[in-house]
Order: C-alpha cells, then sequence, then structure tokens
DNA sequence: CACAGATGATGGTGATCATCTGTGAGACTCACCC
C-alpha cells in the first residue's frame, strides 16, 4: 500500500485469503480518482463489486463489459466520471477485451484514474498468448494512462513474475512474494500403466475421502462421466466445465461453496473465485499442463490450515494430451498477409483500422499482431502499429519463431509436470524448488518421504541415496549461463545430481550436473551483458 | 500424441486384425434471433 501511495509499480504474490484485495482497495479509497481493475472474468469482476458495496454501503464500484446496454454504460461512465468525490465511482471493473476498444481508451483518457489493477495477473503468461491476446497488449494500453500499476496473483515461479513484469511495462516494481509452502497440503502421487485401473483408483478414492472436494479432469467429457459414477456410489457430485450452459455453473459453482454440493468434478474452467476454507481434497485424475497450474489447483485445499491431501493419478501418456493443447498453429500466409498489409502504410495503424483492412477478427489478428511485435518486425507504438523496414519473409520467420519457442517453453513446462510426477525425493522439495523457494529438509507430509521411512534400512533405499552429499553447485540460483545448443538461460535449482535451467527461447531442461562440470556445457554470464 | 470407434481386408460367409478418422481446455465480444 505505501509503494502504491507512493507512486510505484507493485507485483505482488500472495496466497488468496490474505488480504490481497485490501492492497489496492485501501489506497484506491484514499486517493482522488477511480482506480481501473482488469480482471479476467465477468463473474469475478461480480463479486468483487457486490463486496467493495456492500463494505462501502453505496454503489463505489462499477462492472462495465458486453452484457450492459447503452445507457448502462453510460451511467457507468459517469459515475466514475463524477466531481463530487463523496459520490463517484471510486472503482470501475473491466476485461483486458475491453481495453481493446478505442471508445473505452478514449473514455478513460479523459478520467482521473488512480491506479491501474490487474488481478490474476498469472493470465498474462498463460492466456496472453493464445487463448485470450488481448492480455498481451494490456503493456502499452496501461503505460499511456499512466497510473501506478499493481499486478496481483496468487501463484507464480520466478519466470512467470517476469513475464508479468515484462508483458505489463512494469518499471522498477516493489515485489512482495509471500512464501508459497502450504505445509498442512500432504502431497502424493499414484503411478498407473493402464487407464481403466487409474479410473478405478479414482472412482474408489473419492468415493471414500472425507469431506467437500475437487476432481481435476482433462476432459469436459470425462468431467460429465465421472460426476455421474459418483453421484450413483452415493456422492453429492456435480460436473464443472466450460460446455455447461452458464446457468449451471453458476449452480454449480454456488453450490460448492455454500455446501450443497461436496464434490466438483471440472476441467481447468473451475478454479478462480473459489475461496472456500474447508476443501478436504483436490484430486488429480489427469495432469495439469504445468506446475504453475498444479500448484494453484492443489492451493484451492487447506484454506482453514487443517489437513487436506493432493493426490495426482498419474500415467505418462496423459502428458500428451496437454502437449496437444499446446501445439500452436501459426499461419505463415496469414502472417505474411498481414505484414505486408502494414508494410503498404504510411503511418502508424490502429487496431480497429487494421480490422477493417485485413478482414480478419478480433482475437485472431490480435494474436498475430502480437506474433509479429514479438518478432520484432512490427512496432507497437501510442498511435498504433507499424511495419519495419524488413522483408516479408523475414518478418514472418520471425513470428514463426516466437511462436515455436512459445511451444517449445510450454512443452517443457509439461516436461516439469513428469519431473515432479516421477521424482523418488521428497515432493514438496521437488514442487517448492520450482518456485525458486525449496525448503532446506524433506517435508514429511509426502509419499516419497513416508515411503523413505519406511524402506530407510533397505540397501538401496531411496533415504540412502539422499544421505550423499549433493554434489557441489557450479553455479549459484539464478545465475545466468549459456550452452552452445540452447543459448542463454537461468539456473533454477539441482536435483538429484542433475541441474535444471530455464533457457529463454527452448524452455526448461535438465542436464547432468557430472557432464555439465566435465565438458563445460555451462558458462556464466555476466547479468551486465545481457 | 493417444485413444476410441468406424471402416477395410482377409478368407470364408462370422471373426479378427490392420488402418483410418475424429476428438481433445480456457472466455470475452458481437451480431442475430426469439
Amino acid at each position: 500500500m505505501q509503494a502504491l501511495l507512493g507512486g510505484s509499480s507493485v507485483l505482488c504474490v500472495m496466497p488468496t485469503g490474505s488480504g490481497k484485495s485490501a492492497i489496492y482497495q485501501v489506497p484506491a479509497m484514499t486517493l482522488p480518482g477511480v482506480a481501473v481493475v482488469i480482471s479476467p472474468l465477468i463473474a469475478l469482476q461480480h463479486d468483487q463489486a457486490e463486496s467493495i458495496n456492500r463494505h462501502t454501503g453505496a454503489e463505489r464500484a462499477r462492472v462495465l463489459n458486453s452484457d450492459l446496454g447503452a445507457s448502462e454504460r453510460e451511467e457507468a461512465w459517469e459515475a466514475a466520471a463524477d466531481d463530487d468525490e463523496t459520490g463517484r465511482a471510486k472503482f470501475l471493473f473491466l476485461a483486458p477485451e475491453q481495453l481493446a476498444r478505442d471508445d473505452v481508451m478514449e473514455r478513460l483518457l479523459g478520467l482521473d484514474v488512480s491506479l491501474l489493477v490487474v488481478d490474476e495477473a498469472h493470465c498474462v503468461s498463460s492466456w496472453g498468448h493464445d487463448f485470450r491476446p488481448d492480455y498481451l497488449q494490456l503493456g502499452h494500453l496501461l503505460r499511456s494512462l499512466r497510473a501506478p500499476v499493481v499486478a496481483l496473483t496468487a501463484t507464480a515461479s520466478r519466470p512467470v513474475q517476469k513475464e508479468i513484469v515484462e508483458g505489463l511495462h512494469l518499471e522498477d516494481p516493489f515485489v512482495l512474494v509471500e512464501g508459497f509452502d502450504r505445509p498442512n497440503i500432504s502431497l502424493e502421487v499414484i503411478q498407473y500403466v493402464e487407464d481403466a485401473d487409474k479410473d478405478r483408483a479414482v472412482r474408489e478414492q473419492v468415493l471414500g475421502l472425507d469431506g467437500p472436494g475437487l476432481v481435476y479432469v482433462a476432459t469436459k467429457k470425462a468431467a460429465d462421466a465421472l460426476a455421474v459414477e459418483l453421484k450413483a456410489g452415493g456422492r453429492n457430485a456435480d460436473a464443472y466445465h466450460a460446455g455447461r450452459p452458464k446457468n449451471q455453473r453458476e449452480a454449480v459453482h454456488d453450490g460448492f461453496l455454500d455446501g450443497r454440493i461436496d464434490v466438483v468434478v471440472a476441467t481447468t474452467a473451475f478454479g478462480m473465485g473459489v475461496d472456500k476454507p474447508d476443501v478436504r481434497f483436490v484430486v488429480h485424475a489427469d495432469v495439469s499442463d504445468s506446475l504453475d497450474g498444479y500448484y494453484q489447483e492443489i492451493g484451492r485445499a487447506g484454506r482453514d490450515g487443517q489437513p487436506a491431501r493432493a493426490v495426482l493419478h498419474y500415467r505418462p501418456e496423459d502428458l500428451s494430451l496437454r502437449r496437444f493443447f499446446a501445439s500452436t498453429s501459426a499461419s505463415r500466409s496469414q502472417l505474411r498477409e498481414l505484414f505486408l498489409l502494414l508494410s503498404a502504410q504510411d503511418r502508424p495503424v490502429s487496431m480497429k483500422k487494421l480490422r477493417e483492412l485485413s478482414g480478419l477478427s478480433g482475437r485472431k489478428l490480435t494474436g498475430l499482431v502480437n506474433l509479429l511485435v514479438a518478432g520484432g518486425s512490427v512496432k507497437d507504438g501510442v498511435k498504433g502499429y507499424r511495419a519495419r523496414r524488413t522483408s516479408a519473409s523475414d518478418a514472418v520467420a520471425g513470428a514463426v519463431e516466437q511462436a515455436e519457442n512459445r511451444e517449445s517453453i510450454d512443452l517443457s513446462r509439461i516436461e516439469m509436470v513428469r519431473r515432479y510426477a516421477e521424482t523418488s525425493r521428497c515432493r514438496r522439495q521437488s514442487l517448492l524448488s520450482y518456485f525458486g523457494d525449496e525448503p532446506a529438509d524433506p517435508c514429511g507430509n509426502c509419499d516419497n518421504c513416508s515411503e523413505a521411512g519406511r524402506s530407510a534400512d533397505t540397501p538401496d533405499g531411496t533415504a540412502a541415496a539422499r544421505e550423499q552429499a549433493p554434489p557441489e553447485a557450479p553455479f549459484d540460483i539464478e545465475a545466468e549461463v549459456e550452452h552452445p545448443q540452447w543459448g542463454r538461460g537461468t539456473v533454477m535449482g539441482y536435483e538429484d545430481h542433475v541441474i535444471t535451467v530455464l533457457f529463454d527461447t527452448v524452455g526448461y531442461r535438465t542436464l547432468s550436473l557430472a557432464l555439465v562440470t566435465e565438458k563445460d556445457l555451462l558458462v556464466e554470464v555476466q547479468a551486465a551483458s545481457r
């Protein structure tokens, strides 16, 4: 709050329920003007606005989206522009897509904006690259509004934090990262060879578990099927995914929060805005697409501090569906056409104008533009987009390379899920090392720790292996290094005689420590030369 | 990339195996219809 009031930008990574919202709400109430809050889901915007209005006893928060009619929109704008501080709206909630509209930006520029808030800021990293490309546009749009930016999220590994800071153009931000560890959640992974065995085990486990809980599956079909089976087995279960009608989704969400439904079988659609203290288990019937996602999902258990369980039912084959989702489909011909179109203009072109000229739909176009910008052939300025002087084939090659880098990074994140699932060391150490927050000692609250306790005196027991002194670490954590094939990267951690490095273009790679030292595979780079 | 279900080939008139094809998460916005 002090940093914000002092005019700095802020990145804040704190667990849900720890008072994250107060960080922007308190300063916003004391500052003149209106706080603009970017939030990914309209349902979430309504929850937050309602809560503010309930506490202040007046309509100090407004929501602006496509559900509103013209007169309702006008009313919200007028409330935000009101000169009388006692009656004016202090908060305006918007999805990033709204900021992409020229009329919205024009009106925002005319307002006295106190703060810019990006809630669930990890969406910049997880959705900006393809699903909701407007997230990657936020950086230069927010900059033109000239107010301190505060980015809030519950989970972000170091590279995701870096992506948020870069994506939102935060300059020298105050960074607040609360500890990630949730010691009351026990961690467990169960491996399978046959799909049918896994299905049966998941069903039987969930039927036997106490308390309200979540089951994550990979597909909508699987969510429906498992919910039906659990219901037949006597649990008060229901399915949640994007394929269900809006009213049913709301009913499941509300039913889970107030206890009428005790097990929700869900795809990744379920989660944001679920703040229920007494969730006793989060079972994964399929793997998540990253450890960032996995940790966010299991973090919904045990918020009351009481014991809770996180169980991953794992088949290596399940990773393949995540790989499929990670594959990109950048169209070379569309990139080429778009670049040629931009090259033919003699002045910067706005997104709106570009939409008319290209005839492409908004999201598709934004995604293509983002790629061209990332590839360096198009410059995004305040006045619009301008092509640099380069050949169309170079422009396309640059953009495609960016898309391929992205895919490579996403695939490497999936490989990190495999590492976690297949590790024989303490799960918590393995998981938290991914977030750069590795505890010094094994946790004693995961399957591998209890396994080690039981088999401590067997000759080839994992405990014996663990007691061997780890080889000397040649680089500090977060050191910048260079590899002859994979280029520059950052040292993320050490585990079982292996070093993990996050490379700028290819993502996470693990290398044998012995080989690295023997063959000088990695060379430390001085920070200044980056 | 893996899996399920459909289709095709074979050799014999039903069954089995090989090959092909379709499917698979996430949300906002806008135009259109009732």
